[in-house]
Formats: structure tokens, C-alpha cells, sequence
DNA sequence: CTAGGGTTAG
């Protein structure tokens, strides 16, 4: 029977029964394996921040007493007694799943078809189980397909792993496909079809399942009600995710916090903040998890105070401390709200506090460091995670430290011996070196990466690709972007707004009117969303190319212009000297009810005038911009500066680029203060105030 | 007959 058959070669000379040396091969062919199977343990367990270098060590003995386990059954395995055969490769097998380790279990596969075992209905279950858990698709297909009864562990195995893998519509089409088969749905298969439904956030899915389970009058364990509760709250149906929990009447904490993070995530902390207090009137304790829910999605939402607040309340209300999940909550939370140096402190004063960060703390400090060009500190987080085995193997760390390196400077080097030295490497980890040596101009690095990348078993993806694309652009090479762009045409993939994008404003760059053109009728041909990013770089690339004539037919032909494509076009017509053009798109967008201008708009006006030397209606603008609110923005102020540099000149022939002071003041909330701030931080107050009596005197 | 799993917080 096809059943029997190896899925692969296999060694069966090496599995010869009598023969005790085999065994000593599998052992050392599994402690070879060992090395690669505790950085994945690692790693998995990593965001548990359970294993601690004792555990590690304890695991790796438990591992090789679980080795020897397996060679002492398979050496005394009666093989005339099939029952007992049966006993000890189900055993064998269970102790193969538990070590992970798919070269131990497929030899184990073949020794059952060389010793002529009968693969009955639960060794052939077990087996699967076994291929399942490792990972092996391949295999798991094969073994299923053959198998000529598949009972409902078997398919819940096989369900389990297209789950595990992501691959979420196929986890729907082999339930369905099951029940057709006439097995029944037990509530260990139930979850998983949740989840999949949940994770494609496909209500209807969803609701055929939970109808399914209805009809059928199935009655679910606490694991199958958190599932279709999680289900719907992840489909945005809080309504009846309030309902079927309500009538529940449950006092499971779990499903307590589900609620309370499904209103979360809708922003509703009022509905949130009404269920904590009945949960309590239940008697059920909020608990950490409940209050980090609200902290971090006050955090989230830029309400750092109430985030601070429920901080604290942690220890107030519910006697506990905050833990490592409260304080990254409050560490992100300020830094994706504009406040990284706030956030860095926080950090300082955690690990003061003796609570150690993990991949996920570390990974947001990083991309502060990152954004603020903090070479020291990255570099000393660095030094941190060598130090901790957990976190110097963790492939988030790693990856954060790519971008660190390549986006401080003078670090290609670094960058480099970093990332040849890391233990493991995603398609992020290969995008980002990509993406650093394109910014960089290496041509023959991208090459070179590229193949690397290919030769370990990882495919370019359209972030790949348009990370190189826009690199290369932004190094000032146009020319090799749009070499990759070919390329990336050639490959097959579907591009992407961002692919289209970065290629027109390598064409900008090059003046390649033809090449841009070609995007041109490529855009339109597949009815590609033309919306800011493509609209904006059609119109610049036409504009770049001398053609303004064509910029303005791409923007009249926009069915909905958004700033972006405003400012994009004036940028355009300014910098052409169409300065008419410009103060008319301005005037269309102040009066359109739905647009308003922004500080990059006011830049762009701003330089049109500073060009024509339009003091008038310069002075109009900076109106305008006291009208908008964005006199803040030192962006603005140096625009507004420009503008006015020839009569600032004039004014103090010493230009004040140039100028050296020795004290810093600041007059905040005053035009002088923008000044101030704007020209190269010219801090001397006797000049800051000249250039302010300049500035109103004009 | 034996066997299997999952959820909320960054």
C-alpha cells in the first residue's frame, strides 16, 4: 500500500534492526540537530521570557534523556508482538514530537517500514501528528492523502498545522471537507477554525462556522466559547460578542479581558472601563492583563496620562506591579506619540528598577535610537544584548539592529559584520541589508545580497525589491533603480503602488521622459490607485522632465486630489518659475471645503515667492500661515527666512548663516523664536531681535 | 482502547 512508503530516501542501511551502532548515529545526528533546535526553542519561548540559561540546560538534559528513552525502546521491540510494536513507535514517535527533530522521525518512519508494522488507524495518526508538529507539509500531505481512514485526530492535526502555517483559507476548506468526510467536529478542531476565521477577519466565515456548531448542537468547553468570542471581536462584531457573553455568564477572566481589549481596540473606553467595573461586581479580580489592556491602548492613543494613570493603578487597585508588558506599552506609547527622549527615560528607569527588557522593549528603544541618531545609546543596547543569550539570539533584536547600523553613519562596516554574524535571518533581516546598500549605492553589494539570500533559501518579495528601487533613487542613482525595476518586472510579481512610485521618481531623476511614459500606460492599463503616492510621482516625474503640460493633464484627470497632490504640483510649477500657477492652485485649495493646506503647501508657496522675489505676497502667506496654525513649524520659519534672505542680507551683510554666537536664548511663542530656532540655531538674543525688527520692518 | 489544544496585555 502506497501508505507504507517512505515520503523520502531514506538511509535503510542505517536502519538496520539488530544493529546497535545505528542508534548511536541517530543519537549523534540528533545532537547535531540539537544545536540548530535550541536557538528555534529559544526563540519560540523567547517572548514567554520563561527560559532562563538554567531551563535552557535542564531542557538539553531532558532532551538526551529523551534520546536515550527512544534507542532503549527501539532495542528491545519485540517485533514478532504487533501490539507491543504498536505501544513502543507511538511512544517513540510522541518523544520524536517533543524533540522536534524531523531527521530523528523520519528515521524512525523508515524503521516502521522496514520492521513490516501494520500503519493501523492510530499509528498512522501518530505519524501524522508527529510531521504535523515539526513543521512538514510535505510530508503531512502526503501521509493524509494516503491514509485510507482519517479519523478526527488526524484531521484536526492536519487542520492544526495550515493554522499554524498562516494559511487560514485552507484551514476553513479542510474543515468543511471533513465534515463532508462524515467526521464529526470534536472541540480541539473547533478553535483552530476560529482562528482562522478571526486572523482573515472574515465574519461570514465566522458565522457559518459558529452556525454550523449551532446546528448541530454542539456544546463548547471554555476553549471553544474564548475562540468564537475572540472570532467575533477580531471581526469588529462587539455587538455580538456582547451578546453571546452576556448570556454566557461567565466569571473566566480570560473572556473577562477579551471584552475588555475587543472594546480597546474600538477606542471605546468607556464600554472598556464599564466592564472592568463589572467584572469586579462578579467577584472576578481585574488582573495585569486587564489593566496593561487599557494602559496600552490609552498609550496607543497618544493619552499619555491616562496611560500613566492606569500605570499606577496597577499597584493601587490591583496591588500588583507593573511588568515588563506595562512598561514597553508606555515606552512605545510615547515614543510613537512624539516623545522619544521621554520614552528613553523610562526605559533607563526600568532597567534601573531591575526589570529586564526583552525583544519587543528593545526593538522599540532601537528604532528611537534609530530616528534620533542615538549612535551611543544604540551602540550600548547592543553591548546589553550580547550579553543575554536570548536577546543577542532574538531575530527582532537583530533585524532593529540592522536598520540602527545602516541608518547611522559611517557604520557600513558595522553594519555588515553585524549581520554576517547573526544566528538567523528572515526576509526582513535580507530586506533591510538590501535596502541599506541600495541607499548606500553598492550595486555589486545588492548583487552580491541578493544571491546570498537566494542560496539560503529565501525569495525576494516586492518589499525587497522596492526597497532596492527607492535605495538606489534615494542614493541619486537613478539609473541603477530603474536597471531594478526591469528586474523586478522580469520576476513576475505584482507591483505594488510603492514599486510604481519609486521607479517614476528614478525616471524623475534620470529625465527618462520614455521610461516614465511606459509607467505612464502601465498605471492606467492596470487602473492602479492613483491616489497620493503614484498621482504625486506621475505629476513630479512629468514636471522633472520639463513637461508641466503633462503634470497638469495627470492632475486634472485625478478623480481626488489630496494635499499631497497639491503641494506636489506647486512644488512643480514654482520650481519651474510658474509662480502664477502655483498662487492659483493655493487659491483652488483654500477654498475647496475638504482640503486644507499643510506646512509642506505653505513651503512650497513660500519658495515660489522667495524665487520671484514676491515680498507681497509673501507677506499674504505668512498671513495665512498664522490663519492655519502653522507658525510653528521651523520648516515654515525657514521658508519664511528665504523668503525674506535678500533684504535680510542687506540688512546685516555679515550673512547670518555665518554668524557665531555664544548664547542660546529662546523666546517662545514669538515670530523671533522661530527665527531663532530656524536659522542654524543663530542664539544670540541681540541678533535674534534685530532679525525679528528686520523681519516686521520689511 | 491508546492520542490532541488554547486565550486576553507590548
Amino acid at each position: 500500500m502506497a501508505i507504507y512508503s517512505a515520503p523520502f530516501a531514506l538511509h535503510h542501511n542505517n536502519l538496520c534492526l539488530q544493529n546497535p551502532p545505528i542508534i548511536r548515529l541517530n543519537l549523534r545526528s540528533s545532537s547535531h540537530h540539537h544545536h540548530r533546535f535550541s536557538t528555534i526553542t529559544k526563540y519560540v519561548n523567547f517572548s514567554k521570557a520563561k527560559s532562563t540559561n538554567q531551563t535552557i540546560s535542564s531542557s538539553v538534559q531532558q532532551d538526551e534523556l529523551m534520546l536515550t528513552n527512544i534507542a532503549t525502546v527501539l532495542h528491545s521491540m519485540d517485533l514478532t508482538n504487533p501490539d507491543q510494536c504498536v505501544q513502543s513507535y507511538s511512544l517513540i514517535l510522541r518523544n520524536c514530537r517533543k524533540l522536534h527533530n524531523l531527521q530523528l522521525g523520519s528515521q524512525i518512519h523508515g524503521h516502521m517500514i522496514v520492521s513490516g508494522v501494520e500503519l493501523c488507524e492510530f499509528l498512522g495518526s501518530q505519524l501524522l501528528e508527529f510531521y504535523c508538529k515539526v513543521g512538514c507539509i510535505d510530508n503531512t500531505r502526503k501521509l493524509f492523502d494516503e491514509m485510507p481512514e482519517r479519523n478526527v485526530f488526524s484531521w484536526t492535526s492536519v487542520i492544526g498545522l495550515y493554522c499554524e502555517l498562516g494559511d487560514y483559507n485552507e484551514t476553513i476548506n479542510l474543515f468543511y471537507l471533513m465534515i463532508d468526510e462524515g467526521v464529526r467536529p470534536d472541540h480541539f478542531v473547533f478553535p483552530k477554525v476560529f482562528k482562522a476565521c478571526a486572523q482573515l477577519k472574515n465574519y461570514q466565515a465566522g458565522k457559518d462556522v459558529y452556525d454550523y456548531m449551532m446546528t448541530i448542537g454542539f456544546e463548547g468547553n471554555n476553549c471553544v466559547k474564548r475562540a468564537f468570542l475572540d472570532m467575533f471581536i477580531k471581526c469588529g462584531r462587539m455587538d455580538i460578542a456582547r451578546r453571546l457573553f452576556e448570556q454566557m455568564n461567565s466569571n473566566d477572566i480570560i473572556m473577562w479581558n477579551m471584552m475588555v481589549s475587543g472594546y480597546v481596540l474600538k477606542r471605546d473606553f468607556k464600554r472598556a472601563l464599564r466592564y472592568v467595573d463589572q467584572m469586579r461586581l462578579k467577584g472576578v479580580n481585574p488582573d495585569r492583563v486587564t489593566f496593561n489592556t487599557i494602559l496600552s491602548g490609552y498609550a496607543q492613543e497618544g493619552q499619555l496620562k491616562e496611560a500613566a494613570k492606569y500605570f499606577s493603578e496597577l499597584r493601587g487597585f490591583g496591588g500588583l506591579e507593573p511588568n515588563i508588558v506595562s512598561w514597553t506599552a508606555l515606552i512605545t506609547g510615547n515614543i510613537q506619540n512624539g516623545y522619544p527622549y521621554k520614552a528613553l527615560n523610562l526605559f533607563k528607569k526600568m532597567v534601573t528598577k531591575g526589570l529586564k527588557p526583552n525583544s519587543t522593549t528593545i526593538s522599540s528603544v532601537l528604532s528611537t535610537c534609530t530616528n534620533l541618531s542615538l549612535q551611543k545609546y544604540g551602540k550600548e543596547i547592543q553591548a546589553y544584548c550580547i550579553k543575554s543569550e536570548e536577546l543577542d539570539s532574538n531575530i527582532f533584536v537583530g533585524n532593529s539592529l540592522i536598520t540602527f547600523y545602516s541608518k547611522s553613519r559611517n557604520l557600513n562596516d558595522t553594519t555588515r559584520k553585524h549581520f554576517n554574524r547573526l544566528q538567523q535571518k528572515d526576509l526582513v533581516s535580507w530586506n533591510s541589508i538590501l535596502s541599506m546598500s541600495a541607499t548606500k549605492g553598492s550595486r555589486d553589494d545588492v548583487i552580491k545580497f541578493l544571491n546570498d539570500m537566494e542560496l539560503q533559501g529565501v525569495s525576494p518579495d516586492i518589499i525587497t525589491w522596492n526597497g532596492i528601487i527607492t535605495g538606489f533613487t534615494q542614493y541619486g542613482d537613478g539609473k541603477t533603480a530603474l536597471e531594478f525595476f526591469t528586474k523586478t518586472c522580469h520576476r513576475g510579481l505584482s507591483l505594488n503602488t510603492t514599486t510604481i512610485s519609486g521607479a517614476l521618481s528614478a525616471c524623475a531623476q534620470t529625465k527618462d521622459l520614455k521610461f516614465g511614459k511606459k509607467i505612464h500606460n502601465y498605471v492606467i492599463k492596470n487602473q492602479i490607485e492613483t491616489v497620493s503616492g503614484v498621482g504625486s510621482a506621475l505629476i513630479a516625474m512629468y514636471s522633472q522632465c520639463n513637461n508641466l503640460e503633462s503634470a497638469f493633464k495627470v492632475f486634472n484627470g485625478l478623480s481626488r486630489k489630496d494635499v499631497t497632490i497639491y503641494n506636489t504640483l506647486i512644488s512643480a510649477s514654482g520650481k519651474i518659475g510658474f509662480g502664477v500657477g502655483a498662487f492659483d492652485l493655493l487659491r483652488e485649495m483654500v477654498l475647496r471645503k475638504d482640503l486644507k493646506p499643510d506646512s509642506v503647501t505653505m513651503i512650497s508657496v513660500l519658495s515660489v515667492c522667495s524665487k520671484l522675489a514676491a515680498l507681497r505676497q509673501g507677506k499674504e502667506i505668512h498671513v495665512s500661515i498664522i490663519r492655519h496654525g502653522l507658525e510653528s513649524s521651523n520648516f515654515v520659519c525657514n521658508a519664511l527666512i528665504d523668503m525674506n534672505r535678500p533684504s535680510s542680507l542687506r540688512l546685516f551683510p555679515s550673512s547670518p548663516r555665518h554668524h557665531r554666537c555664544s548664547k542660546k536664548v529662546s523666546i517662545p511663542d514669538s515670530p523671533c523664536h522661530c527665527l531663532i530656532t530656524a536659522t542654524d540655531k543663530l542664539c544670540d538674543s541681540r541678533f535674534g531681535c534685530k532679525l525679528y525688527d528686520s523681519y516686521y520692518r520689511l
